[in-house]
RNA sequence: GCCGCUGUAGCUCAGUCUGGUGGAGCAGUCGGCUGUUAACCGACCGGUCGUAGGCUCAAAUCCUACCAGCGGCGCCA
């Protein structure tokens, strides 16, 4: 197994014995003599220096023909060297082209447009390296947390043949003659799913069809959602923040590297701690209106209004009891004041705006199915649905957390569609 | 869906307002080079100016339509 001779770049270390990489060229700079190539693998980047008289003449031609993103596999005596990245650079014994290929063609100069196009080139680039590295740990993070705490990990369908959030966002197939829809949310299955599990979660694809041209978008993202009998709305806020607090800090622990490299203050991440700040939709709506706002009650809290909430409460706070009619059918109405509903919004701090969606669910059978039809669904559509409140229904809750929108909260991107390999928008299926 | 912007060399852009034989940097090729840090120096190579039509002696430049993309908003995770 000649595998097991070859280390990673992280690993290596001033020695006397002859180590072996493999790789592709990050930067390679020819003179005359001497020929300096950075080696990158997945662990990260380490110099490697070439010299004609120490190499045999067939190394030191394929090292002279070689350009970047070239797969290589080096041979050599690693030396200590502050002029090298780590202090350590690899004196070349051996060099080989694993594959020399076409000319890279990603280069300096690269505008928006052109790494949308090349994004199955520009993912092995650092800077994406860093990011599918800390994503990683968000979603390891999550599933540790839901582990430790007693949740079963579950599998819904991602077909669904009826709808969870608005009709108008529905990717549309045909499904054997019958049309079906790429799922929205699992949350409905999940709910099936309490009455023997109790606590469950599901890592899924969600789908939606919004025509949108934001930072904070995408039409398919990665969904964390969540799902506990006999928790209210109170206790599944506690869950959320539980579970933000620590994939934050298992990410912190994990990656500092890539967030120092990604230029993140982390300061604020590491001052994530719960519990975190509540305030309820009207106390929102009081706060915008005494800081030159001027919002109705059942005003919708938009983006600008949402980032200006942001920077006064200054860290992650939920939003909670929000007008009954802005929420769907499934969440649970306060049967004190029907005008508001238990459902809480987590907000991150720094403006990235909702992670989280929760609440309580409407668990009484009657005003589910009044609910559905108001909103004008057909009940036929969800009587599996309204089923799970006939026999031992009980009180429950849950929330859906877009993994993307943590994670770039977390690396304090630019724009969410970074947080994804091949990033679905309205305009790029390809590639 | 609405509003705005962009489209010129493989890449990033200048040139468009004020019409008159298309430029630079990077990449590539060749040569040089003192341990380079997205090295440096020199030469060369590189174009259907998004597409179609119109005005004009003359269009990258002005007009019209279309196409593609980017940004913002609605919405939401």
């Amino acid at each position: 197994m000649p595998e097991q001779s070859y280390i990673y770049a992280k690993e290596v270390k001033p020695s006397e014995v002859t180590v072996k990489l493999r790789g592709w060229v990050y930067r390679i700079r020819k003179m005359k003599d001497k020929i300096f190539v950075i080696l990158r693998d997945a662990s990260g980047l380490v110099q490697c220096i070439g010299s004609e008289d120490k190499m045999k003449p067939e190394a030191w031609n394929a090292l002279n023909e070689t350009a970047i993103e070239n797969a290589i596999h080096v041979e050599g005596i690693p030396k200590e060297d502050a002029r090298a990245i780590n202090n350590v650079e690899i004196h070349l014994r051996n060099f080989k082209l694993i594959h020399k290929g076409e000319i890279f063609p990603i280069a300096k100069d690269k505008s928006k447009e052109f790494i949308l196009d090349n994004t199955h080139l520009f993912l092995r680039s650092y800077q994406s390296t860093n990011i599918w590295k800390v994503k990683a740990n968000v979603l390891r993070g999550a599933r540790e947390w839901f582990f430790e705490n007693g949740f079963y990990e579950t599998t819904p369908p991602i077909l669904t043949g009826s709808a969870c959030e608005g009709g108008a966002t529905l990717f549309k197939l045909k499904y054997f003659g019958e049309t079906a829809y790429l799922s929205q949310s699992v949350q409905l299955y999940l709910e099936a799913l309490i009455y023997s599990l109790e606590k469950v979660y599901a890592v899924t694809p969600s789908f939606r069809a919004e025509k949108m041209r934001t930072k904070r978008h995408i039409n398919e993202f990665w969904h964390i959602e969540g799902e506990e009998a006999f928790v209210d709305f109170e206790g599944n806020m506690k869950i959320q923040e539980e579970l933000v607090e620590y994939i934050v800090h298992f990410v912190l622990e994990n990656n500092r590297k890539e967030l120092l490299e990604m230029e993140r203050d982390i300061s604020i991440l590491e001052s994530v701690k719960t519990p975190f700040k509540k305030i309820t939709y009207k106390e929102a709506i009081d706060t915008l209106n005494e800081n030159g706002f001027n919002l109705k009650w059942d005003d919708d809290i938009k983006t600008e209004e949402e980032r200006k909430l942001s920077e006064i409460i200054g860290e992650a706070f939920f939003v909670t009891m929000y007008p009954s009619h802005h929420k769907p059918f499934y969440v649970k109405i306060n049967e004190d004041d029907p005008k508001w509903c238990y459902s809480a919004d987590l907000m991150a701090p720094e403006g990235f705006g909702e992670l989280i969606t929760g609440g309580q669910r409407e668990d009484v059978l009657d005003t589910l199915v009044r609910r559905i039809k108001e909103e004008g669904w057909e009940t036929k559509d969800y009587e599996w649905y309204i089923d799970l409140r006939k026999y031992g229904s009980v009180y429950h809750s849950g929330f859906g957390l877009g993994a993307e929108r943590l994670t770039w909260w977390i690396c304090g991107l630019d724009a969410i569609q970074e947080t994804l390999p091949f990033p679905r928008t309205r305009n790029r299926i390809y590639p």
